[in-house]
DNA sequence: TTTT
DNA sequence: TTTT
């Protein structure tokens, strides 16, 4: 059954790559989407700077297989990406014995639409993005 | 920017509507979309009983105002609905001070795909939604 | 770029399958989803049968590969469908040296919401749908 | 039922406004989206300039009310955006006297993910957009 | 017809 | 052309 999320936005942070216990190589993306708040009445205001006050929803990404890989080496903090994928929760007790739960978005597709941040920020070499973005 | 979440599946309860702080009615849904499970090379396999074995991802649907008061008066356990939302993510502190992270879908639109249970069960009169379904 | 379709809807007859010039076999699935009329101020009516009046918008699904095969042999006129896929244009010269343009909806994912028509009436044997359907 | 496209894409050409003989104004945007073409074994390759080949679908984007109002101020040639919307399919008679098919977007939502061309260039000022924005 |  |  249907399950799809869509989500457009910037990414808070440089992509995160970690391996699971099952050895599985594990990469999480934090991506912001922001709306415009509204008022009681429905209408949109500025906040003290000036700027359409926003709110911001921070997602949870997760790339996994090729998906991962590319994520890893062309997403970096700033890029505006697209993302296509599924909402997974999950259930774990923590080391206090507490119950918690978290809301993931196993990503199926994942697109770059901006340029990200110049290889001295951290991210890989515009030559190489150049070279192998996949648009 | 873009937050969409489009759902298909079935609830798993009947909804259940509260009054937050701010005299806002609030009605909730469960909503289950399952998918086959997949072995390590991709393929479905039957369960114990001869069934697909499947995962089911449990979706909490916020709803307001007029859609709520709609889907407050139709929806019913088992039946079959889709809807459209967005993702937003809450944090509050629980009573031991545990900072507790939730995640729901905000709907913007819910369809209803399948009758709901006779009125014995609990749903509404037949008759009702005969005149009433927005379908 | 993100090009993404979902539907929900009914299927207005069973799947055509054909092959192409190419060799290729494609299914064709006309797919209806129907939403409520709105008169000038916004509200549904009911039409002379005292159902609510709606428009139904026929769609032309696409399916290819493994997604034709299962859709070819398990779709049945009727059924209650959800479709994930794309919009594709196309451009050709009819017979008549007219230029004619196409949209269909190239399908990445097909699945199958309520039952089809007994075996009787064309559709599969339910004893191999039980067994064989994805669910 | 559900009947919602997703597209993130460029602007083609700057919007048009017309009015209809029912007094309505539209304002239509040509968007495109573009995703890799893949070889007969799936893989990506580049065009005769370097660039990874690519095929575009260009969608008709049509734009009601106060949305239509804000996308023909805004949206410029070149732009980023995101569409929600829906699927619709028309039928007419052209002065030849042959039927023809047509299909659009009907937009919902439109944001605008880049800024546009300057001014000079047919855009609005940019001190407007700043101001006016909604983001 | 856009953009990379 | 479906379905409610």
């Amino acid at each position: 059954m249907t399950n799809t999320v869509l989500l457009v936005g910037n990414l808070g942070t440089d992509p995160e790559t970690r391996t699971t216990r099952g050895d599985t190589r594990v990469t999480s993306l934090s991506l912001g989407t922001s709306r415009p708040k509204r008022d009681s009445e429905g209408k949109t205001f500025k906040d003290a700077n000036g700027f359409t006050a926003k709110e911001t929803e921070w997602h949870r990404i997760t790339c996994f297989n090729g998906l991962g890989k590319t994520v890893s080496q062309f997403a970096t903090k700033g890029m505006l990406v697209s993302v296509r994928g599924r909402i997974h929760y999950s259930k774990w007790t923590d080391k206090e014995g507490v119950e918690r739960y978290g809301c993931e978005i196993i990503a199926d597709d994942v697109q770059f639409l901006s340029r990200g941040k110049p290889a001295a920020e951290g991210g890989a070499n515009q030559a190489d993005i150049d070279d192998d973005l996949p648009f």
